[in-house]
DNA sequence: ACCCGGTGGGGTGAAAGCTCATAAGCTTT
């Protein structure tokens, strides 16, 4: 078992003791190991088989975890899961992702009505007993079937960090000549509904029994010659893999990578040139003679178009532009020179400034911004006056000594209510690059919401606004704020938009940046990461970039070292 | 539960504010 699905069955384990009112330190023990496993660099399933090697050398793993782990790898359980799972519901564990309820609510829920899935959840909301519990009411049972509305939307898709490694496992392992993936992963969407891979060449065809025989596949839903789907992990990702000639690839890649919008559009552009396009290749409609397959190029040239990267083929203009030959010469992660927004254990982050540089040097960046909380985000251990100004002359010690590239010191400021910051300007005006960022009152009307983000915008030690619309993928919506008049007023400013590339953010979204450039504003594309292998998350920042059209110059961290400095002033 | 440090037991990751309902539970990273 895979050190993620043994931290899954942990930290799942953990939610239920929750939701039974045990002991919080033994359920924060849980929950720790949970992470370390999951970070953890060697197999703990094989320590575990392993006589010569202790499960208890990791740091939070002792005894009681180390017979767990033992369970886990005999048996694929352990007893304090099986007890719980007697106890509640193995689905009262998505009860806990409606936000209005937690652990209390869901177990007195569980004990009054036995409710135990979000269908019984909607039912007693909708006939008004979720009121009737103790501490529960009208305005509760109304945000609650709010909640479930837009849990339902995101239902069944998964964030990018999960749907990566699933591509990459599966690109290793399934030992095709080439493996190709497609559809809306391909295309940089924040999440994905599944797994679209074509496979060609040497290899092919017995790929399909390779991916059918993998160790972390479930439920095959089919099988055929040329397909095979079947959804992987615990989780249930779908993943369809498809076996076809390398002379058909490019139609292929083309067909299955949609967007479908985007393929409608194209067909139609295809019957007006007299041709017809389809999954196998494009074809003179007269006698259907093969025009193009082999390669995604070959056919958008033989329809008169530049080749359009995958993450702008969502009918929105790419199209045009590509007949006209102007289409973006888009952002790339080899353009990527710095990262600036990321945490340390100053705050909540795991790791120190020095290994938080070191990776980033590893990364080959020539720059960096630590980006700590302030102190209104007290569970963050947010930084006050003080720490934050002592923190800079720290980070000006460091640069002296050399760290082998430039750290910025930063801050990730609270924005308050009334649109002020955090910490006072004396405070702010010694650090080099001040984030502000929104962590409360996200519920604020539009216009109070809107007031306060201009606000933040006139502080002059402001440079960017942290995920500027507070999303939380398949969980929070964006808050409502006029994002119109707060792009505008951040170009007049010259503050910049940061597109946030945590999977679980993905802040701005490709529409707002497309919004935000044509008003003249430029961005930051910044990892918020919180351990040294965050950084590696550029990369789906970088694909929001380039589904929101921008270009290298619309984002000031692709610029050297020195120009980055005149620019900012520091 | 773990860890430290000691062979018995104490400490453990940080608080503020909101909502709904009237004391507690949830949210925020």
């Amino acid at each position: 078992m895979e050190n993620r699905e043994i931290a899954r069955l942990l930290s799942e384990t953990a939610d239920l003791m929750e939701i039974a009112a045990e002991d919080p330190f033994r359920i924060r023990s849980y929950r720790n190991a949970a992470t370390v496993i999951e970070g953890y660099p060697e197999s703990v399933a094989e320590m575990v088989r392993d006589p010569a090697r202790k499960v208890t050398d990791i740091p939070g793993i002792g005894k009681g975890l180390a017979a767990v782990l033992e369970e886990i790898q005999a048996r694929g359980s352990f007893e304090r899961r099986d007890e719980m799972l007697a106890k509640y519901p193995p689905t009262a564990l998505e009860l806990l992702k409606i936000q209005g309820l937690g652990p209390k609510s869901i177990a007195r829920l569980w004990e009054h009505y036995r409710v135990s899935t979000i269908d019984d959840l909607e039912r007693v909301c909708r006939e008004e007993k979720l009121r009737l519990l103790p501490r529960m009411g009208a305005k509760l049972e109304e945000k609650v079937l709010r909640s479930i509305a837009y849990y339902r939307q995101g239902a069944g898709r998964f964030t990018l960090n999960f749907a990566s490694e699933v591509v990459e496992e599966l690109t290793a392992y399934l030992g095709a000549e080439s493996v190709s993936v497609a559809g809306s992963y391909r295309r940089g969407k924040e999440t994905v509904g599944d797994i679209d891979l074509l496979v060609t060449g040497e290899g092919a065809e017995t790929a399909l029994e390779r991916f059918v025989a993998h160790p972390r596949v479930g439920e095959v839903l089919g099988k055929g010659r040329n397909k095979a789907s079947a959804r992987i992990g615990l989780e249930g990702l779908q993943v369809d893999v498809r076996a076809l000639p390398a002379e058909s690839l490019g139609a292929a890649l083309q067909y299955f990578t949609g967007s479908k919008e985007h393929n409608v559009a194209l067909r139609q552009r295809a019957l007006r040139l007299g041709y017809t396009l389809n999954e196998y290749g494009l074809f003179r409609m007269a006698g259907e003679t093969l025009v193009a397959a082999a390669s995604e190029e070959e056919i958008y040239a033989a329809l008169g178009l530049d080749w359009i990267p995958p993450e702008l083929r969502e009918n929105q203009g790419e199209i045009e532009a590509a007949g006209e030959h102007r289409l973006p010469d888009l952002v790339q992660l080899a353009q990527v020179r710095g990262d600036l927004h990321m945490h340390t254990r100053e705050s909540d982050g795991r790791a120190t400034l020095e290994e938080m540089a070191e990776a980033a040097r590893a990364l080959g960046y020539e720059y960096i911004a630590i980006t700590d909380h302030s102190k209104s985000l007290a569970m963050a251990n947010g930084l006050d006056e003080r720490r934050a100004v002592d923190f800079a002359a720290r980070v000006r010690e460091a640069n002296r000594q050399g760290l082998g590239i430039h750290v910025f010191s930063g801050l990730e400021c609270d924005i308050r209510r009334d649109g002020s910051m955090d910490l006072t300007d004396d405070a702010l005006a010694e650090l080099d690059f001040v984030v502000a960022s929104v962590h409360s009152y996200m519920s604020l009307e539009s216009v109070e919401m809107t007031d306060r983000l201009l606000r933040a915008l006139e502080n002059p030690h402001v440079r960017a606004i942290g995920h500027p619309t507070g999303r939380v993928l398949l969980h929070r919506e964006a808050f409502s704020f006029d994002f119109e008049r707060v792009a505008a007023a951040a170009a007049k400013r010259g503050v910049l938009f940061e597109i946030n590339a945590s999977p679980e953010r993905l802040d701005l979204d490709a529409p707002l940046i497309r919004q935000a450039k044509a008003l003249g504003a430029r961005f930051a594309i910044s990892t918020d990461a919180h351990h040294p292998k965050h950084l590696a998350n550029m990369r789906f920042g970088v694909s929001m970039a380039r589904r929101g059209w921008l270009e290298a110059a619309d984002i000031v961290n692709t610029l050297p070292l020195d120009r980055f400095r005149v620019l900012c002033g520091i």
